[in-house]
DNA sequence: TTGAAAGCGGTACCAT
DNA sequence: ATGGTACCGCTTTCAA
């Protein structure tokens, strides 16, 4: 029951302030770097506390201070390349303004990013960067807003919440994209997300909780409309949350007698599954059909073909939202802002015109 | 609307227990879940803080218990696709144990990471995860475990630090890899890593300071020495950092009067760039080079040719890590494991037999 | 410039 | 079973 070896380590400022003949509140103002000292006490303070090996209790300090010096980062999965890219260009921005980050999978689940958010909030973290799952349900979100925790929105967005967000331009993104198929001819394109449905077939656009992706589907689904394409929302294909259901839905839909002669991934993680199958089959990209991906992952440009991405801005989109946060850290009460980041469409050579039938 | 809408949020034990009419310690009890209550004080309590939205402060928690909840875990680079997938598997233990993860970067800088430690260490996590940059460079190490902090190696041993330790048969894949490439006829074999030296060019196999790479060129060179090559030293090549030093590092090396008909890569982001130079070159993987890659990045089946790899469990790497953490945080006073978990090559197609000369 | 002492929000020991 | 209260390690008045 006694292991706490560590706790008998643990040098107080009381420990170094008796070392340094001086009061605890003296030690501490040096230790803490505020107030006003002497030199001489400052010396004896520091070599006293070099002595004893003191070591800031940063819980003790974020007790009194009221802030932990870390903040809450809860994303759909780091293993996704996107996501780890993100959370570089947080970690980098955020350390550099001296905060740690405490990292959370919500694994696109609601439930486990609120359970993440509560941890969050008992942490008393000084911020929250969160990729909600689901943009209409964030009433977790608006109870840590509430409660005047600053919160920043990344990569999608929620009418709901009035609150700092950086997302991509994907709506746009999805239209040039698809603008770009049906140029060349496609009427069959299909759209093949990880959001899901509760009964794993897509409706109406109003189906998908996913900020950034709705707004693509929309995008897609609009310019197709505009092109006098109707009906297209039955090729679009959710619930491709991990590899093996990507296998399915793919396999499935490149079976079906009617099938597409474009696809366009939601992230680089479907895209490569859909190249997967496509061998697997005996399909060729382009000649079969044609492939574009959201999501410039480095590898897209090695492959037979080189994939056409919509390159968006990762890192940044992670930086961004940090430095929105440590700002709003620094001087609380700006309103709420609103970044939304270029997207560009890289072409490579996975598309090309559809056979006219 | 009302006042504790404030911006501090902090409703205390001591406002429930007023609000329910008992004593702080009693509310403490339910609200902390120790000790005994009566049910009818238990209800009273707990709806008294469900009315007031009470939420415990970890941090004042953690103030008396002595224990954080959170772990600290420090990887080279969270972008890089094996530790994002090996932080994966440590963030779904830990939690699952109830414990939170503190995630820093430290571009494999030893500064950075003693700065990592340091901070890690001031904010009082229970236990550490690391890949150390420098396993000769450990002290930072040392000085936590000392302290009495629990502390896992990931991926990468020291000798010199008597704790917990995951890591992969390193050694025997590259042994593997090397005597395969051999059995084809090549001599001129090519190992490109991204660990430096000072004057970024290798001389010993002890310049390397990176255990699991270390491990893998002495098993390079031994099997090359054991087949009767010699000087092999000089066909290892460091410091592909980064795409650009490793593009700079393979096009010299491709475009010298001597250069290799094979070429090891130690990590996925290496071996992209080793493709992208191929073509960018006009060579052909594998007709003119032979290509393997540590690490069974997803896309590597999908390139042409489908790229030969080592198959680390890269996932299982950082799962085991944690629970060895894990274990050691419920019970203490164990003797040091060192895991050494299995990796398997999967041959594809990016090796061929050498031309003889 | 320095010191004494009162918190911060819990936990835990000791009474009752 | 419940209450009173002394801490935990640091910051922060308020006096001296």
């Amino acid at each position: 029951m006694d292991k706490s070896s560590n706790k008998a380590n643990s040098v107080t400022v009381a420990d170094v302030a008796r070392k340094a003949g001086v009061s605890k509140a003296t030690a501490a103002r040096v230790l803490g770097g505020y107030g006003i000292v002497s030199d001489r006490v400052r010396e004896a303070v520091t070599t006293a506390a070099r002595l004893l090996e003191y070591r800031t209790n940063e819980l003790a300090r974020s007790m009194t201070t009221g802030r932990s010096g870390s903040i809450g980062v809860v994303v759909g999965d780091i293993e996704n390349p996107f996501f780890s890219l993100a959370v570089r260009g947080i970690t980098d921005i955020v350390r550099k303004a001296g905060f740690t980050v405490i990292l959370i999978n919500s694994g696109e689940d609601i439930d486990t990013e609120r359970a993440a958010v509560r941890t969050l909030l008992s942490k008393r973290v000084d911020g929250l960067i969160i990729s909600p799952a689901k943009d209409n349900d964030v009433e977790h979100l608006q109870e840590a807003t509430r409660s005047g925790l600053p919160l920043v929105l990344l990569d999608r967005g929620s009418e709901a919440l009035d609150v700092d967000t950086v997302i991509a331009d994907d709506r746009h993104a999805a239209e040039n994209v698809t603008r770009k198929l049906i140029r060349l001819g496609h009427r069959h394109i299909a759209y093949v997300t990880a959001c899901d449905t509760p009964d794993h077939r897509f409706h109406t656009v109003e189906d998908i909780n996913t900020g950034s992706v709705r707004r693509r589907i929309a995008g897609f689904l609009g310019v197709c409309a505009e092109a006098g394409l109707s009906g297209m929302e039955r090729w679009v294909r959710v619930g491709a949350v991990n590899p093996e259901q990507t296998r399915r839905i793919v396999t499935d839909m490149l079976q079906s007698p009617q099938r597409p002669t474009a696809i366009i991934a939601s992230d680089s993680m479907i895209a490569l599954e859909i190249f997967k199958v496509h061998r697997q089959l005996g399909l060729s990209i382009p000649d079969d059909v044609s492939l574009v991906s959201f999501h410039d992952a480095d590898w897209t440009s090695v492959t037979s073909p080189p994939i056409t991405v919509v390159r968006q801005p990762v890192y940044n989109l992670g930086a961004t939202a940090a430095k929105l946060l440590v700002e709003r850290l620094n001087d609380a009460g700006q309103t709420a802002r609103k970044v939304v980041l270029r997207t560009e469409v890289v072409e490579r050579a996975s598309i090309r015109e559809a056979e006219r039938p």
